[in-house]
RNA sequence: GCGCUGAUGGUCUAGUGGCUAUGACUGAGGCCUUCCAAGCCUUAAACCCGGGUUCGAAUCCCGGUCGGCGCACCA
């Protein structure tokens, strides 16, 4: 059984993962959180939210996660989030139909379906495995469809990213963050990918949850003011170079950016960023890189690009967090197709006087002359130069016709303007996590087996199975357990348990089988300190508070209780302070 | 989508035409029990779905679903 298998069959058991639709057979690419599942990753979307929303100050918003069909126009999710497939008649193979005429044309991924199975048909093209006749082409999109309103109502799609939410509410936001670069946006929320054939679990999924940060920053200045605070943090970068050579190298962000393999302050800030959340939730450093995109596989709009990969058991190196300096493709994409400005007026520190050949066509001689053509005209006559409107008579071209326009119809001057800003699309650097395989990864790397000694010396070790969960991550933070199951330690436990959900923390309680077996159950969902009631607990007010990873013992007083485990979990208070050793 | 392969209580598993389906662990109730899966009693719980062959199917055949692996796909 490997390691994937272990854990997988733990989060069945325990209630972390469940395969969605089970009663009715289940459905691939679907997965249900679990009551310890569900909390386990809310406690990391707080993280995050913790990161990006307390920290960054991007605020979270919640766009809906069906779009309309101009969205993903725009976004080229409609013509270019498919792909042409091609099956052989006799083994039934599926090839890439843009693939397999590459070499007869040109731009073989800009060709539709149809002139696809013209080539083929033309070039005679044959199925490359087995030399068979080839179907027709099809479109492959992995979008899923749905209407909007009745009837065949509005064409709909499920959001493919959470992104796109954030872009079509550019100017929204740009005008709650008072116009000023950088600001961000963020989104944690489900998105939707109808895969093909989706496979490893939780890796790949038809519905995942992401989250995205959209910042927004000034395309001329893309350092970072805070950078200092990762200047120095040492990180294992996998960049093009060392991909080549196979070696990744451990180098200080500052000297990533300097060198040239980070393209900038602002994306090696980010680096630093999920470096630091990636830790922070309990990925095993030494099984986290940042690998480049090589120049072929980035996208085509895309300056620099990093993806956080997680060492796992099973798939090797698994994508968790893809970091893309994005440009202006998006804000640019969602302006020609809204045909709305999607750009932010920067102030210059000081005015500029600026000279300037300015044209004003008299609109009034203009319009009689011209009619319905004359702003056509207008317009033709504002981008010629001085020497061309010094002229009797002017000929431009309107609609591929000549007019000839009298000189006495148009003034022009040399002027001196003031000019105190300019509308710039800002640039988009954006962090994309995908949830479900981070949750996955905590899992693993919080994974282990341990031997643990029997009671007497003579007895044979035993295994037991532990999540080392962070303990700010564990979904059950402190488990009760009064030692025998006796109304006398019941009845105190019962008041203990309540003082420390009154703190806010996750309990629970349990008072079934022997203590032993409690331990080892909390052991396997990863709850960092157990807290026994005996009889001493009924002389002197302490308890027992057991920790999970060294299952040491310390004895506390009740009173207080909650405060010391709070501290414990969130203010990184050692254990050994909290208490007397035992 | 294709090929190979598998599917039995919550988990792991025995069973290869006669089943009223094996066992372990786990769960629940109780007894016992003063700190690391102890013991005893009681108890709950399964043949993936649909067809077919057969007197009879968990078992054989076909189709589907789900899982694993390989191919393809993963903007």
């Amino acid at each position: 059984m490997d390691k994937y298998e272990q854990v997988i069959e733990l989060a069945k058991r325990r209630g972390f993962l469940w395969n969605s639709f089970e009663l009715y057979g289940g459905t691939a690419g679907f997965y249900d959180y679990g009551p310890l599942g569900s909390t386990l990753k809310r406690r990391i979307e707080q993280i995050w939210r913790e990161t990006y929303v307390v920290q960054e100050g991007f605020m979270e918003i919640e766009a809906p996660t069906i779009g309309i069909e101009e969205v993903f126009v725009a976004s080229g999710h409609v013509g270019g989030f498919s792909d042409p497939l091609c099956e052989c008649k006799d083994c039934r193979e599926a090839f890439r139909a843009d693939h397999l005429v590459e070499d007869m044309v040109a731009c073989a991924d800009a060709l539709n379906v149809e002139e696809l199975d013209k080539i083929i048909a033309e070039n005679n093209v044959r199925c490359p495995e087995c030399e068979g006749e080839l179907g027709e082409s099809y479109e492959f999109n992995l979008m899923f469809r749905t209407n909007i309103g009745p009837g065949t109502g509005r064409q709909g799609y499920m959001r493919p990213e959470t992104a796109q939410g954030m872009f079509v509410d550019f100017l929204r936001l740009a005008r709650f963050y008072r116009e000023k670069l950088p600001f961000g946006a963020t989104q944690i929320g489900k998105s939707y990918r109808n895969e093909i054939s989706p496979r490893q679990g939780v890796i790949r999924l038809r519905e995942f949850t992401q989250a995205e940060a959209e910042i927004f920053i000034d395309p001329n200045n893309k350092k970072h003011a805070n950078f200092g605070r990762f200047a120095d943090t040492v990180v294992n970068l996998y960049s093009e170079e060392a991909q080549e050579k196979g070696i990744v190298e451990k180098i200080s962000l500052g000297e990533a950016v300097e060198k040239g393999t980070i393209a900038h302050e602002f994306l090696a800030y980010q680096i630093g960023l999920t470096n630091h959340f990636l830790k922070r939730i309990g990925i095993a450093a030494d099984k986290l890189r940042f690998r480049q995109h090589l120049k072929d596989e980035m996208a085509h709009y895309a300056i620099d690009c990093w993806d956080a990969e997680i060492e796992t058991d099973r798939f090797g190196w698994v994508e968790v967090v893809g970091i893309a300096d994005r440009t202006d493709y998006d804000l640019k994409a969602h302006a020609n197709v809204s045909k709305t400005e999607l750009s932010i007026y920067r102030e210059y520190s000081e005015p500029k006087m600026v000279t300037q050949f300015v044209v004003k066509p008299n609109m009034g001689k203009l319009g009689p002359l011209f009619k319905g053509k004359a702003k056509a005209v207008a317009d033709a006559l504002k981008v010629l130069t001085q020497e061309e409107l010094e002229q009797e008579s002017i000929t431009v071209t309107v609609d591929g016709e000549e007019v000839t326009v009298p000189g006495d119809v148009v003034d022009f001057a040399e002027e001196t303007v003031k000019i105190s800003g300019e509308n710039i699309i800002p640039h988009v650097i954006e962090p994309s996590y995908g949830i479900d395989r981070i949750f996955y990864s905590t899992m693993e790397h919080a994974f282990a087996e341990e031997m643990v000694g029997g009671k007497e010396e003579d007895e044979d070790e035993e295994a037991r199975n532990i999540l080392r969960f962070k303990k700010e991550v564990a979904p059950v933070q402190v488990a009760i357990l009064p030692l025998l199951t006796r109304e006398e330690l019941i009845t105190p436990a019962k008041k203990i348990e309540s003082q420390l959900k009154q703190k806010g923390l996750l309990v629970s309680y349990d008072d079934s089988g022997t203590i032993g077996r409690r331990y080892r159950r909390n052991d396997e969902i990863g709850t960092p300190y157990s807290i026994t009631i005996d009889y001493d607990t009924l002389e002197d007010n302490t308890v027992t508070i057991r920790d999970r990873d060294s299952m040491k013992q310390i004895r506390a007083p009740i009173d207080g209780i909650e405060d010391l485990v709070y501290e414990m979990i969130y203010m990184s208070r050692e254990f050994e302070s909290a208490g007397k050793a035992l």
